[in-house]
Parts: C-alpha cells; structure tokens; sequence
DNA sequence: TTAGAATATACCAATTTTGATATATTTTGT
DNA sequence: ACAAAATATATCAAAATTGGTATATTCTAA
C-alpha cells in the first residue's frame, strides 16, 4: 500500500482523487483513520481512560493504543466487537460502490 | 403442525430478543450472515464465480467458500477490501448505538 | 442418469493479529 | 518544575486467520 504523500496543495489533491487507483488507496486509507478516530469519539465520549476501556474489553490498553493510532490496518472484526460491546455499539460492514469517475 | 410450530418460534424469538445478553449475541451473527449474504449478492450481481472472484481478488475459491459460509466471524479488514476491491466496492465500518429501539 | 461445473470441506503451513509485559513518552494538574 | 496519570512504543509468545492444495459434495444442463 503506497503511502500518501504530505501535499500541500488542494487542487493537487482533488486532482490525484479523480484518479481512479489513487482514489482506492485514498479511501482505504481514509476508512482506517476514520474508524480509528470514531473509537476514540467514542471512548472519551463515555468519559473512559484507554485503561479503562481496555479493562471493560477485556484487553489491554497497549492494544487500545494501537488500535486508536490506526497502526493495524487487518484488524479483525471480532476484536472490533469486543471494543464495540464495552462502549455499548455494534460495528456494521456495509459496501459502498467506488466512485465513477464520469458521475 | 408446521405451522403453529413456526409461530411459537417466532414468539419466543421475540422474547428472547429482549434479553440484552441474547440480544449480542444475535446481533452480532445477524451481522455475520448479513455480511455474508452481501458479498454472495455483491458476486452474482457481477456474474462471477467464486473461482472467478477468488482470481481477481488474488485469493482462493475456499477462501471464498469460507466467507461466504460465515465460518470465521473474525474476518480482517485486510480481507474484505481485497474482496472488495474485486467487487468495485469498499467496506466501511460504522457503529450502531446498541439495545435502543429508538434509533 | 450422467458428466462437468460450482461450491463446500479438510488439512497443514505461513502470515498476521492479538495477548502480555515492560518501558518510554506525552499530557495534565498542582 | 514536579509528580502522577495517560498514552505510545517495543518485544516476543500465543492464537487465529489466510494461503494453498486436495478432495468431497452439491448443483446444473444435456
């Protein structure tokens, strides 16, 4: 998976997402953060230290720290479910279809 | 009587998924055989094979099998978008508030 | 019914996440 | 600035998925 690039420029950026290869690797990459950053709305959300989530969901908080940093990007859904379950969600997989460049 | 035993059925599966305990439970294989079902959908939609699928997705036609089956609920986010990707699509995970009717 | 395709199951090795612990770094409050 | 809490990083073992191959079962059309 190719890493993005720090670009300074917007119009760069929408242009690269016209892209049809980029614009996969771009959403990929997007997912993942988002995910990563919904669980950390929704820890603090419920006003929990990684610890403490970590005690909730019966693991430890060094893999909370990981999950939140977005460091694994193969993380399994049933280790999403644990977390999910402690903080009182469900995660649901849906497919969205890639965009068309031409609508 | 078939029929009568059908409704039974239903009545205690109505019952039961009023037990908050149960109801995870439920959930989350609800989500898995949805999941399931989607990717089935998702392959015939495209007229594919699992061989076919498994080809352009840079896997096995039984790791297609297996998805399909729901045989393994811990299936990585890596592995879903390889098959995602083949598909044109891509999944996104959202958590949904559990246990309230109202919403 | 029968042959061939499609799908499901079985098995084991390989890869990767997760578990667990220790420790470092950053943040926060006083 | 200091101390304590919170978070991030590192390392290695354990557990689970995935890869790959072979084979069995089911489905489909002639």
């Amino acid at each position: 998976m190719p890493k993005l690039k720090t670009i300074n420029s917007e119009v760069l950026l929408n242009k690269q997402l016209k892209d049809t290869e980029f614009r996969k690797e771009y959403d990929a990459l997007a997912e993942e953060y988002e995910l990563a950053g919904e669980i950390i709305r929704l820890r603090k959300k419920s006003g929990l230290t990684q610890r403490q989530l970590a005690e909730l969901a019966g693991t430890s908080q060094p893999s909370i720290a990981r999950l939140e940093s977005g460091e694994y990007t193969n993380l399994t859904l049933s280790f999403l479910r644990k977390i999910g379950r402690a903080l009182g969600v469900i995660p649901e997989i849906h497919f969205r279809k890639l965009g068309n460049v031409h609508n």
